[in-house]
DNA sequence: TATGAATGAGTATTCATTCAT
DNA sequence: TATGAATGAATACTCATTCAT
């Protein structure tokens, strides 16, 4: 027993450190931005030569991929508390959609993430495939109070996906608006768009839940 | 006569050269990547030696810039004669919001670089403010079918800025999706939420309409 | 005849433009400095094509050179304008080496040239052998009236040439001072400087015409 | 201690290299020249990759710097040690004039550098505001010898500062000529040049001695 | 004689990655 | 586990020179 546990403690202190790498490598990220962010300048930050990275990480992309990983842990969970307490389904697909724009809205850092993420597929980023795939799970994750909302409107199975992909591209499309401030030349708020995209898909879901209850 | 004759050939032939030279920096964007098209690459695949491109372009951002010139320029276009047949004003909307949708959904190559377009103030590519600003307004213009129709509807100016921002917002999700294949989650075809979202907006401008005849 | 005329007349064609290079490259040295002139930018100030030039020149060097060996001539000019007017021989070197002095501390233009000149030897900066020697020459002759001073004052040949090597070397080792802004930390003039060693040697001068004439 | 031992060793190695690349450096930049002395250059001489040298120089410019640090710090300690036995200010004059002159004459390697670093401001090299400042104190360090004896003789301050001045300046000229080999042109040892020069302003020294004594 | 096109070697610096210790 | 050393490829851009036309 003493191997294992001893196997176990390293174990533990190994994993520490590594949130440690990947908790710096968001610093730098966030300070310097992707691009000036170096495998050096990570272990710069986190007091480690550049080699020793590479004990905790495979890659530099297999960094970005692990913070990619976390950033869409706190997203899933962002949208999942934001409907808690909302009982009627169009108020939940509201909040679901407002808190999935809000999230990515509220931190630039994290808005170069998830364009990053969602570019990982333009150009092979070096994210394996099955961490590719891991993010697709998550991704849905994400969107599932949306698509459910619409299930418990009386959609079916595509109709509620397509509810989900709908409110997620047009939170794409604005947040990339946002970022790129060519929303500007619309003089118009994000914010407010996506609440009025929001609120008019909720008024369809609305009338649908009506109908059902006829 | 011969001396305009023998400089208007070889002009011709130098604008030839330019435009296989473009076509070629094209094909290594598509391939590479924005990232990694080098000066050197755009060369190799042109058949030139990399100083022999500043012989036609005088920086690499020139050449950027030269493909969204004409990128944009056929955007517009296309948009415009999409629309060039409808009357109203409804149908006019969904021609123009499909024809943007179409026009990056058609050729990956120009959607790469209508990420950049859009993407341009992610962070600094090297493009120029005027440059930026000429892209602007190239993107108003390839909108302003859409806004146009809105008008027509009986919307006032600020709701007319925030169709057009809303459509082009969802195009732009929606091809994001499509081209990171992220779509693939939803099980769905792009073009078919773009047909969804453009018909549901056109009901709405329908009822508008009528309301105003009225 | 005729033949020979035409002969004549194109090679004077040839000088001509020649030289109109060469008053282009001087204006363009003067300018852009000496490490900022290319080829292309001599070409572009002579109303060429880069590869003209090489009609006229055989190399980026050549052209340095021609400039060296006009630079040159007029330095001799100008120190011989210099005594043409002085008796007495030891007022002859005074004005020989203050004229020396003067040339090249007036326009800083041919100072850079004249460091070019005499540090050719550091490196072969492509000078010719034969263009080499004609410098040396002419070079000799631009001291010529200051050992000629010397020997009229009754110094032998060696020491007459020492005089004229002694000379040169304090004002090329104060041009330098000045040039090189150096001359700043001894807060002094490097002319009067020059004109204190002119006015030192000019009085041993004196003392060996007396002694000569007793 | 063990740790701090080997810390030791990992320096003085570390240390070792960085002079071996100076070395490198140097015969570089004697056998190609200030400006043909390219870091890839460089650390080919030295065996190694460019990329490796900016692993113990910051810059190019760094190298530089630390070369030129090195060489006049030997300057000046050859200087003071070829007057430390020298009681009489005459003869003070005298050996610190010939030592520095000396010190460039014997090894050409350092008089490059020593060009590079009086012709530092001839165009801008890439040396800082502040190494430039270093320089001329260390300069002026270097020449205190001199200007001490002048004051000793009774020169006033301005006096000392000129011959100070003059002494580098004709110095510099002699091995200008040297290096040139343009000396030729007077078939003349330039050492015997530089003692005559110094001879001569010692007898005045002399003269001035005894007026100050009378 | 002159052009326009093209080359190829050159510039300093950065960086992800590897590896002996 | 961690370091320090090293690599080699990459970057945009410049320039003297050559050569077919």
């Amino acid at each position: 027993m003493t191997i294992s546990a001893k196997a176990e403690r390293t174990e533990a202190v190994s994993e520490l450190k590594r949130s440690l790498i990947l908790a710096a490598a968001r610093r730098v990220f966030e300070s310097e931005g992707l691009d000036r962010a170096s495998i050096r300048a990570i272990a710069r930050e986190a007091g480690y030569t550049a080699g020793a990275i590479y004990f905790y990480f495979p890659s530099k992309e297999a960094i970005y991929g692990a913070i990619l990983q976390e950033l869409i842990g706190r997203l899933v969970e962002s949208v999942e508390r934001a409907v808690v307490d909302a009982k009627k389904p169009e108020q939940r697909f509201q909040l679901a959609t407002l808190a999935f724009f809000d999230f990515f809205a509220e931190d630039p850092r994290d808005l170069d993430f998830g364009f990053y993420l969602f570019g990982g597929g333009m150009r092979p980023h070096g994210i394996s495939r099955e961490a590719d795939a891991a993010l697709n799970e998550s991704l849905l994750r994400s969107l599932a109070p949306v698509s459910e909302a619409a299930r418990q409107c009386g959609f079916d199975a595509d109709e509620a996906r397509a509810c989900a992909a709908s409110a997620f591209a047009h939170a794409v499309g604005l947040l990339l608006l946002k970022h790129t401030r060519r929303i500007r030349i619309f003089a118009l708020e994000p914010r407010v768009l996506m609440e009025m995209y929001a609120q008019s898909v909720a008024i369809q879901f609305e009338g649908r839940c009506k109908t059902m209850a006829v």
